[in-house]
DNA sequence: AGTCTAAACGTAACACTATTACGTCAATAC
DNA sequence: GTATTGACGTAATAGTGTTACGTTTAGACT
């Protein structure tokens, strides 16, 4: 597995990095601009614009489902197949994982149809084990 | 195939349904508020109420990534597994299929991880074969 | 150095999406 | 009749994301 390339990153897209880094979760903007308030953030449009890029570096995915954002668990998704998540309704917990099966089986049926694909969301909700295990 | 009962639409949903039917695409919640609006629809809250029971009857689909709903291509999704859907970036066309065996392969991943799956959300981003075509 | 350019940044205002809160009304159940 | 339920109407508010405009920073090139 190779990790692509990505230029260093400015003050601002450390910062929102780190923050979901160390949220080991997702986190709306708002909520990343709250915590970087003391770090001297003002306004959303800072929070965003980091987003973008580091979406663009494959460092941070974006969980349509959630209106949230969530650090890469693979170090960069560049390097191989989209991504998809298991979202527990319970505990907010969000597991990724690369479905490269799954994922070839989709771009065959676009394929088929003339559809060059460029972008895959795929999210699924649930209960996870330890939420569905409890009483 | 067959199709879940539900039962008869209210004329609110009946109206929400039929602007979406008529759009032949997605429509954002605000969208079709404008258009009700000849048919006395005031608040955002009655599409809103309409929307839910409609998903709840699998007769539409809310797109995640669009913040979008769409009226079901198969006349209602219950009868059989998730849908996905293929949004061409470039003309907003929205294509709904159902690809069980993708899907399958999803909940092998899940059920391996005990996670209980309850819903699931594929949407491909990409462009369709006729605007790939042009120029 | 001086100039040019591109990318990132700061700030304010705004637009779009969705929900909470509270009261009303009609249909059904007891 | 009264209670329960579900749908409805309206207003206010909360949450998410973008546009607009000007400034700063870092390199590239004379
Ligand atoms: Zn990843
Ligand atoms: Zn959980
Ligand atoms: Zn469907
Ligand atoms: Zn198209």
């Amino acid at each position: 597995m190779t990790v692509h390339a990505h230029p260093e990153l400015t003050k601002n897209q450390s910062l929102v990095f780190g923050s979901l880094s160390d949220a080991g979760g997702p986190l709306t903007a708002y909520a990343i601009l709250d915590i970087l308030r003391e770090n001297g953030f003002r306004a959303p449009l800072q929070v965003y614009r980091a987003l973008d890029k580091l979406v663009e570096y494959g460092l941070v995915h974006r969980l349509e489902s959630l209106n949230a954002f969530v650090a890469c668990s693979h170090k960069g998704c560049s390097g191989h197949g989209s991504a998809a998540f298991a979202i527990c309704e319970k505990c907010g917990e969000v597991s990724e994982f690369t479905p490269d099966d799954a994922i070839q089986l989709l771009k065959d049926w676009t394929d088929g149809k003339g559809f060059r694909l460029s972008r895959t969301t795929i999210e699924l909700r649930g209960i996870c084990r330890s939420c569905g295990a409890e009483t």
